[in-house]
DNA sequence: AAGATGTCCAACCGCATTAAG
DNA sequence: TCTTAATGCGGTTGGACATCT
């Protein structure tokens, strides 16, 4: 361990110093911005090999990416950007570094303070995180067996602090995968960035204030950790997939046509965010507002083509490698639904012919890229933003 | 006015993964 | 193949400030 004895911007050179905590200060800023100039982003040990600096690489890393590195995006959270994050969430769990990747100059910090001070907002006036018609996230139907299982190795997982965990009435199913193993198909890819919206689920309801909202919606109080399942996996090959895009028909029509709006609506959302990558490439407008049936959000839709097999959904007695098999199917088929759906979307709304909607198909991968949807999403239709965007659920008191 | 409480935010810590030697 | 450093991510903490009582 080096050490080092610096007090923000002295330059001692001992040979015995203490690695500088706390607070920087703009001379410490600038110095790793300017190293960032001259010798780029990573190798963060080197800063200070390089510079006067007495920070770890950690906290040089940190700093950069939270502070310091460009188009960051300061200030409160858009409307906008606070409903992408609750239905980001509701998808991905506590996954913030991905949900970052859908919020344009946002970190995952900020997302995750966000959150947690929503959360525990939430939890002290008693009430559900997610609007009625967003399933929270790992929301199973109850018919699913392994609900009354005793508990998994995902017990483990539980979180000592209230603050930062949230768990559901629904018992969390054990990790589908080891942690960051979805990199070697989505995540290592820059493309991946937009490819959660195939599978997240966007509702009219959300945009309005439900009635009965603090009574018919469950409210939790306890606490669990939030797993990442949501991106499917198969254990078998090791990757997740997108396979078979029209192999998953067997969902009633109108599922698929509720879906099929919904992630409309949701792929609106995320383009919108895209919209400020488009600084050129002016269209046509597109942006169709759509409506879909509260009770056909994406989850129960899924779970409901889950529940309706015995094979993916009937986990018998205590097997933990069953049960992994088969929450791994059930996750490849939440996905293979929901990337053809997109898929279908995207060929229905026309955009696929003008070649600009382009999805990467490499084998099992699906890949669509922000910049891809910059293109296909014209930056000159700001003022529909807020057309597009029913404030009422935003503007519930003590909600948002 | 003062203390209590809540909110926001920056930063650190520990762990997992990856890459390099 | 093993070891180790680097990196990334999520959880947690603590200080500053705002609001409430």
């Amino acid at each position: 361990m080096i050490l080092y004895n610096k007090d923000g911007g002295s330059d001692g050179g001992e040979a015995v110093v203490v690695l500088k905590k706390g607070p920087w200060t703009a001379a410490e800023d600038e110095t790793l911005a300017a190293y960032v100039r001259e010798y780029g982003e990573g190798n963060w040990n080197a800063v200070r090999k390089k510079t006067w600096l007495a920070r770890c690489g950690k906290s040089c890393r940190l700093r950069w990416a939270n502070h310091l590195r460009p188009n960051l995006r300061k200030g409160s959270f858009s409307p906008h950007e606070e409903r992408l994050i609750i239905q980001l969430h509701s998808q991905l769990g506590n996954k913030w570094a991905r949900m970052a990747a859908q919020l344009p100059g946002r970190t995952d910090n900020e997302i995750k303070n966000y959150w947690n001070t929503r959360l525990k907002r939430f939890q002290r006036q008693g009430l559900p995180l997610y609007p009625p018609d967003i399933l929270p996230y790992n929301h199973v139907p109850q018919q699913q067996t392994y609900l009354r299982q005793p508990k998994t190795p995902s017990s483990t997982l539980l979180s000592p602090t209230p603050a930062s965990s949230f768990a559901f009435r629904t018992p969390t199913p054990p990790p589908l995968c080891p942690k960051r193993s979805y990199n070697t198909a989505f995540n290592c890819n820059p493309s991946y960035t937009s490819s959660p919206t195939a599978f997240l689920v966007s509702s009219p309801a959300f945009h309005s204030p439900p009635s009965s909202y603090h009574s018919t919606y469950p409210v939790y109080s306890t606490k669990q950790e939030l797993p990442s399942n949501q991106i499917p996996y198969s254990a078998s090959l090791g990757v997740y997939q997108v396979s078979k895009f029209s192999g998953n028909a067997n969902y009633d029509h109108n599922h698929h046509t509720a879906l099929h709006i919904s992630t409309c609506q949701l792929l609106e959302d995320v383009m919108e965010e895209a919209e400020a990558l488009a600084d050129s490439c002016r269209g046509p407008k597109r942006r169709q507002l759509m409506a879909a049936p509260e009770e056909d959000n994406f989850f129960s839709g899924t779970f409901r083509h889950c529940a309706s097999s015995d094979k993916l959904c009937s986990l018998q007695g205590n097997d933990q490698t069953a049960q992994k098999e088969e929450e791994s199917l059930q996750m490849n088929t939440m996905h293979d639904e929901d990337i053809a759906q997109l898929l279908d979307w995207g060929s229905e709304s026309g955009e696929n012919s003008n070649g600009q909607f382009s999805v990467i198909t490499t084998e099992d991968n699906l890949v669509l890229d922000n910049h891809q949807l910059a293109s296909l999403f014209p930056a000159d239709d700001d003022n529909n933003n807020n057309t597009n965007m029913n404030p009422s659920w935003d503007n519930l008191s003590g909600i948002c």
